[in-house]
RNA sequence: GGGCCCGUGGCCCAGUCAGGAUCAAGGCGCCGGCCUUCGGAGCCGGAGAACGUGGGUUCAAAUCCCACCGGGCCCGCCA
């Protein structure tokens, strides 16, 4: 017999013996929603039911009691999964799993499902858009930008491996001021080519440049409210004059060359600030020139960044640039809606969005799982110079997506929440009441550096690159010294699964609701609870497959009579249940865990029973059918997480 | 000032949304063992926790409710 998902059968006989057993003992009540409880430890069984602490309050007989009576009335002559059924503590019916049957089913469907083993479609598939990254193309991708990523793609395997049809995006934010001060200071040096890695290069020149025309800009305010006698303004422009020389000075130690030639390039400049804004200007317009500039730094950068994220495993099926949305008119369009709707008005010559009177008119609070009455600040809509901003584009670019998809999932960190919230809120204005409940914020953490704030506009930042580097290097020291056995070309291609599966595990296996810090020795840690561990568990059941030489097929499952054996088998036949969770509840963490626990008691396992020469045969074909299931299943969890299970390491 | 998120042994972290049972699960570090088998990136044992504080709900609270304290983020004609 082979099952999809064990212990959704155990859980069904379950659920069948204690409703007709409850039927029996009262048979004018009924009992919806009865739920299972995993006992705190093996021997209280594997699911356990704690309704007679509820029903007792409704008579005169103690919990205890009650169980005892529905144990009693039970037909156990129908059992099949279930070994036995137990009271126990004050109150609570215990199920026992009947392994000799059990263990045939969760190892035999683990091994003849393999790949498939454990990813359980949804009835119902949808259409879902996954869109994350999304970097600025004006530097490269540091750590605390590389968690997006990682959970992103996680998200997006966990879902496609769901049954849904998923899309992932990348959304390229090519308009605003960023790009438009980095496509500034390439101009000014002549668009050179890249002699290193295009968005290592073209950050370089985004700092400073940014960095040079802050301090201009600064500085004319500065001399303004000196004009104007506002000396209440003058220490804090002199306080972040200061911040910002001090930047430069770092800048100019690390880049002397290129310091100094935009430096004297953008000297030459009456008033840069006024070329960028009309460089923005221009590119919104879609003025042939603006285009063709900008257009070559992004892609440049964007080039470096698929290079990163291939690396890592992470590509998308669709790049879609910002500027486009502006140029075709929706974002022009959905403004022209807007603008219909009761909920837009001008102020001081720019176009706000009255987000709160949405939500009172809507009563939209619990929808946003805000407290009732909470005002929700107004969006602005417009500039002044009639460009428009981020979450306006953002608005057409969310209902452009929704022609695509019957669900769009952001991922962006929560430090946006409240933008979010407001497109949100405009697609509820609009009357896109589907779409707006189908609009997810997948918000996570930040990722901090123990010593100072990152800050790409500042330059201080770890570029993901580093990180990766540093990661394989590490993994091969290590590679080299445990397995000298391996060739030089087994043994890169193997550090760079371990290097790059670090990296990734270290980055989703925290609650993403929580900050991660970045330490070195933290995210390329190789000891347990770590990718390159439960990588070495997988390798070791490969190893063991591998010195058997022969296939299991004199099993007998019911010799597996030790405990440790059991754990194992539960385990396995849980993974099911656990994706369900993490791919629904959306939470890649999970996997991670489950994963790293399974090899746990694997490798505890494995110190304890011999397999191969395990007596006699039939218990030794059991066992290593059971660590070929464990082989399946740590392997399905990694991929599931975008983690390779090497077969040697 | 308002909103959102987080607070669990020296450090990190699971469990909190769907409340339950013996010691609140792990990891790092620390102490002591295992070079006996199939890979020591391992295994076994030990010390170490008022689950931020105070109330409340419940037969039962790390988990739910209220208040407070501490930390982070946001409240821009940035993204």
């Amino acid at each position: 017999m082979i099952s999809q998902n064990p212990m959704a059968e155990f859980r069904s006989e379950c659920l069948k013996a204690l409703t007709s057993s409850l039927e029996k003992v009262f048979p004018d009540r009924s009992f919806e929603q009865l739920n299972f409880a995993k006992p705190p430890v093996f021997e209280f069984g594997q699911l356990a039911s704690s309704i007679c602490f509820e029903i007792a309050k409704e008579t005169c007989e103690t919990p205890l009691q009650l169980a005892n009576r529905i144990v009693e009335s039970m037909d156990k002559a129908a059992f099949s999964l279930i070994e036995k059924v137990e009271v126990a503590g004050g109150g609570y019916i215990n199920f026992h799993i009947n392994f000799d049957k059990f263990s045939a089913i969760v190892i035999e469907s683990a091994r003849q499902l393999n790949e498939n083993y454990g990813l359980i479609k949804v009835e119902k598939p949808q259409r879902i858009i996954v869109e994350h990254t999304s970097v600025n193309p004006v530097h490269p991708i540091h750590v605390g930008q590389a968690r997006n990523p990682m959970l992103g793609d996680s998200i997006a395997r966990l879902l496609s491996s769901r049954g849904h049809v998923v899309s992932r995006h990348y959304y390229v934010d090519d308009v605003g001021r960023q790009t438009a001060v980095l496509a500034y200071g390439y101009n000014k040096l002549g668009r050179p080519k890249p002699a290193e890695k295009p968005d290592h290069f073209l950050g370089k020149i985004y700092t400073i440049t940014s960095c040079l025309v802050e301090i201009k800009r600064l500085k004319k305010e500065l001399e303004a409210a000196r004009a104007l006698n506002k000396e209440d303004e003058t220490p804090r422009l002199q306080r972040e004059i200061d911040e910002w020389i001090s930047v430069a000075a770092e800048l100019k130690e690390k880049y002397p060359q290129l310091f100094d030639e935009l430096l004297q390039k953008i000297s030459e400049d009456e008033d840069p600030e006024k070329a960028i804004n009309e460089l923005n200007r221009a590119y919104e317009a879609g003025e042939e020139k603006a285009r063709a500039l900008i257009r070559e730094v992004s892609q440049l950068c964007l080039e470096g960044f698929r290079e990163t994220l291939t690396r890592v495993g992470v590509t998308y099926d669709s790049w879609d640039w910002e500027s486009e949305f502006v140029w075709s008119g929706l974002v022009g369009k959905v403004l022209h809606m807007l603008k219909r709707t009761s909920y837009v008005f001008m102020q001081g010559g720019v176009l706000e969005f009255d987000a709160n009177k949405v939500v009172r008119d809507l009563s939209l609070w619990s929808k946003l799982g805000l407290r009732e009455g909470y005002e929700i600040p107004s969006l602005t809509l417009v500039r002044a110079d009639g460009t428009t901003l981020y979450t306006t584009r953002d608005i057409a670019y969310t209902i452009w997506k929704f022609g695509r998809a019957e669900k769009c999932i952001n991922v962006i960190g929560m430090e946006q929440s409240l933008a979010q919230m407001q497109l949100k809120v405009a697609l509820y204005a609009l009357g896109y009441w589907r779409q707006a409940d189908n609009l997810v914020h997948f918000a996570y953490n930040l990722v901090t550096l123990p010593g100072y704030k990152m800050s790409s506009r500042r330059g201080r930042y770890i570029a993901f690159d580093d990180v990766i580097e540093e990661a394989i290097r590490r993994a091969y020291e290590e590679v080299s010294k445990r397995s000298p056995n391996l060739s030089e070309e087994e043994k890169r291609q193997v550090s760079e699964i371990i290097g790059i599966g670090a990296v990734r595990y270290a980055l989703i296996a925290v609650d993403p609701a929580k900050p991660v810090e970045f330490k070195w020795d933290k995210v390329l840690d190789f000891e347990r609870n770590s990718a390159p561990y439960i990588q070495y568990s997988h390798a070791r059941a490969c190893s063991i497959l591998r010195k058997a030489a022969r296939k299991p097929e004199r099993a007998s499952y019911d010799l597996l009579r030790e405990k440790l054996e059991r754990e194992i088998v539960l385990a396995i036949a849980e993974f099911p249940e656990v994706f369900i969770e993490a791919a629904d509840m959306l939470k890649p963490n999970i996997i991670a865990e489950y994963a790293n626990a399974l090899a746990d008691k694997f490798n505890t396992f494995y110190n304890a029973f011999p397999v191969i020469k395990a007596e006699p045969v039939e218990l030794s074909d059991a066992r290593l059918a059971l660590v070929d299931a464990v082989r399946i299943v740590l392997r399905n969890a990694l991929n599931l997480i975008g983690i390779f299970a090497p077969e040697r390491m």
